[in-house]
DNA sequence: TTGAAACATGCCACTATGGGAATATAATGA
DNA sequence: TCATTATATTCCCATAGTGGCATGTTTCAA
């Protein structure tokens, strides 16, 4: 088994940058597949083989209309990524907080020169 | 190609169920690579390719004191993730007060009947 | 000096994935 | 009905990734 399926994990789903550029097409509303193809010049097929994967893991849904397919963002899908994320926050600030000791250390050594 | 290389994004590097196992180990501090096989289940030989990964892309850094080698955590390197999801964060919270005026409208149905 | 502990690395096999090209499917208009 | 538009699907190939196993490499202790 070469890693988690991406059809069946949001996190492997928004590895590849090319469903993450669709993704970002997709946050200002609804668009046809075609658009997403011109706006983002991937092939067609490729669109829509990303699409079915974000389809897959729930990240955007399809609502067809005539010939077309309107695809619309799903956010809320990204909660997952999000909580994950959120255990390191503390962590990120705790960096953070360090740096700034670091900086104010450099400084006061300037100070002493 | 098939996608981006897992040593050079951050996004494909997390996209690994076992390393983001790794990172949540380290989330208490540095720990050696045995702490980390013992803790995990994971055989030695994958849990130092894994930390090589996360290593690549700046996610953990290594310290040796005598033969053993102590990895901690770079939470800074989440920064790209944290960014790109923000960018969503407003989207879900549009979604969400979305939800909000479907859960109120229910509710004045409820009071018509 | 020798052996063991703690890791890292190399090799192999299997699988999933992305991309291209062609083709299938469905809806629309003439 | 037929051609065209808009998407989806299939086939094929090249490649990268994971995991197992064996083997280096470094450090320490007896």
């Amino acid at each position: 088994m070469a890693r988690a399926a991406t059809t069946s994990d949001v996190f492997n789903a928004i590895a590849e940058t090319q469903r993450r550029e669709i993704l970002d097409a997709l946050r200002n509303g609804e668009k046809p597949v075609g658009a997403i193809v011109d706006e983002l010049s991937i092939s067609q097929p490729q669109v829509s083989k990303h699409l079915r994967v974000l389809s897959e893991v729930g990240l955007v849904k399809c609502r067809a209309e005539g010939r077309r397919r309107l695809y619309r963002l799903e956010p809320a899908r990204l909660k997952p990524m999000h909580e994950w994320l959120a255990k390191y926050e503390r962590a990120l600030d705790d960096r953070l907080d360090r740096i700034d000791e670091y900086l104010k250390e450099l400084l006061q050594e300037g100070d002493l020169q």
